[in-house]
DNA sequence: TCCCCCTATAGATATTTTTTATGACCGTTA
DNA sequence: TAACGGTCATAAAAAATATCTATAGGGGGA
């Protein structure tokens, strides 16, 4: 005989209806279910905790005294479950993500919006941060989820492919090289570069693929943020080397924007997390909403899209050229 | 699926033991056994509170959140649970009595004794009355228990009879009626009375037998309580009419005591309870403490015993007659 | 590669719970 | 006073649930 919540439930709703009948009635089950389960009850207990008359039934002593501490404890385990399942059900919850500076211009604000469409309640914690750090911080369980380039960590980190990046160079419209739909890295290496610094990925990407050319590379400029590098290349300090997918090409739609290559310098970019590990439900939404954001930008999974348009000498805004070329 | 005590004692489980093997172990089930608890729990809740890895089992955020509210919650339930056990088990509680004052000097003092032998945690609150108070006291739950005087009161109240009563007369051993083995009433209605006050059981007892005869009692004096009228008996003033049970006979060895009639005034003295409510468990040990203390008063039922023995006129200390003449 | 540690799954078996049907008791009403 | 409508208790059958045994599958360390 052990005490068992359906027990203690039973008890509560007896004692405040007087009666074992109408209890078992609110307790949808029959009244010999609930005088059973009512004696294991007092059997647990080794004592009588409600007194059997005709007209009902009423608590003893005992039964007064186990009321007065069960109540409150049944509330509050309620309460917790019920706060428990709000989490569940994504009423309630905040993620803490980690993404990287051209996610959280270019991708997330999106998905923050679906996400706030879907679960208003939701909060996203935004941390961001270089692939390196990103890593670093979903392992140490500072974030449920990081945005990042996707590496191949191994180990306790996985990273599920979100979508393809590639870096465009950015330069004026009148510059010789604006004239070609794709930039090769030979001609690039000649001119003054603005390119992020040594700690970013796409730094790393862009040292690696001048490497392979028998070239290093030395930057004119160096930033922290895509926005600088826009800004000096709109100023004519150079080309800027940046990501597709950074809103922050739109802060320059006089500038022609090239892809590189061929080859191209791309990366996938993918959300990080603990592998073997469930995320937060919260965290599940966010990644969820950003998977149907990037849908969007390369809807027909991985497409060999068409190159830039060819550049018009004119100032009207172009949109930002596809993702994927 | 639904929250049950055996889930949640389960994950608590596991998660202090960081292993669903190690933690079957402890609750005597089996690994699998444990699995699907869990798994149910996780299911009512929505949630996965566990990640699962080959090392063992650790809390997700949300089983990390449940287990905070839990463990406080778990902690005061069994401590709940517990203290009523302790009730049950009689290491615990206090018995509110209310007892005739006969009783309270005569068997109760040997009764708390032995309940104190085989209970040293229960207490005793005792308020002493007149059996009419008593049987209020009882109706409305000021007391637990009463002794009383049986006057059938039916309805909420019972009695269970504990002992007999008889009425002895107490006299000087050289007066005249100390030769009798029993003293008719018509005798001593033309003696000095010291009688206890109207509103006693025995007093109304007393009246209710001369009025039998034809006759009114007029007592020289009225006491409220017995050993105040055996006080009065001692230094001459009259013959005390007492109840064969009170410990004040023992303050006076020196006096006679002889029992009335025929026929003699006996009443019933029992345990007065609320009918059909069971009685608190110290309550029932002091019951049965004092049903032990009764038999030994009369050890073979409802015996007719012998007459007292027939007085000697020394001053020498005598044994109390016994109650059933 | 093998072995040992994890947890998950599936089917058979126990165990427990619930229902149905009935009984006994009390107070009220006709 | 007999019948009725309410109470809770009981017992046997049926249903639901929990548990065990046996086995599978995965990862880490020797």
């Amino acid at each position: 005989m052990t005490v068992t919540l359906k027990g203690l439930r039973a008890f509560n709703t007896v004692l405040r209806y007087g009666s074992f009948t109408r209890a078992a009635g609110l307790l949808h089950i029959t009244q010999p279910a609930l005088t059973v389960q009512i004696r294991q009850l007092e059997a647990a207990l080794g004592l009588r905790l409600l007194d059997r008359t005709p007209q009902g039934a009423e608590p003893t002593a005992a039964g007064r005294e186990l009321a007065r501490s069960l109540e409150p404890l049944l509330r509050e385990l309620d309460h917790t479950v019920s706060s428990l399942q709000d989490l569940a059900a994504r009423r309630r919850g905040a993620v803490r993500l980690a993404a990287l500076p051209s996610v959280a211009s270019g991708l997330l604000p999106g998905a923050m919006a679906r996400l706030r469409a879907t679960h208003p309640e939701l909060r996203v914690r935004l941390h961001e941060a270089v692939t390196g750090q990103i890593y670093e911080m979903v392992r140490a369980e500072q974030v449920d989820l990081g945005i990042a380039t996707d590496l191949a960590p191994g180990g306790e980190l996985s990273v599920d492919p979100l979508f393809r990046d590639q870096i465009l160079a950015l330069l004026p419209p009148d510059h010789a090289l604006a004239g070609l739909a794709a930039i090769p890295l030979a001609r690039l290496a000649k001119e003054r570069l603005l390119l992020l610094e040594p700690d970013s990925s796409i730094r790393r990407l862009v040292d690696e693929a001048f490497a392979r050319t028998g070239r290093m590379v030395t930057p004119a400029q160096e930033a922290v943020h895509t926005g600088t590098l826009v800004g000096m290349a709109r100023a004519g300090l150079g080309i800027a080397l940046v990501p597709s997918t950074a809103a922050e090409l739109r802060m320059a739609p006089e500038l022609a924007a090239r892809p590189l290559g061929p080859p191209g310098i791309r990366r996938m970019v993918g959300l990080v997390r603990r592998s073997g590990r469930s995320l937060p439900p919260a965290a599940e939404a966010l990644a969820e909403a950003l998977r149907a954001e990037a849908a969007l930008l390369a809807p027909s999974g991985q497409p060999s899209g068409p190159p830039p348009a060819a550049p018009r000498r004119t100032g009207r805004p172009r949109p930002v050229p596809p993702q994927e070329g």
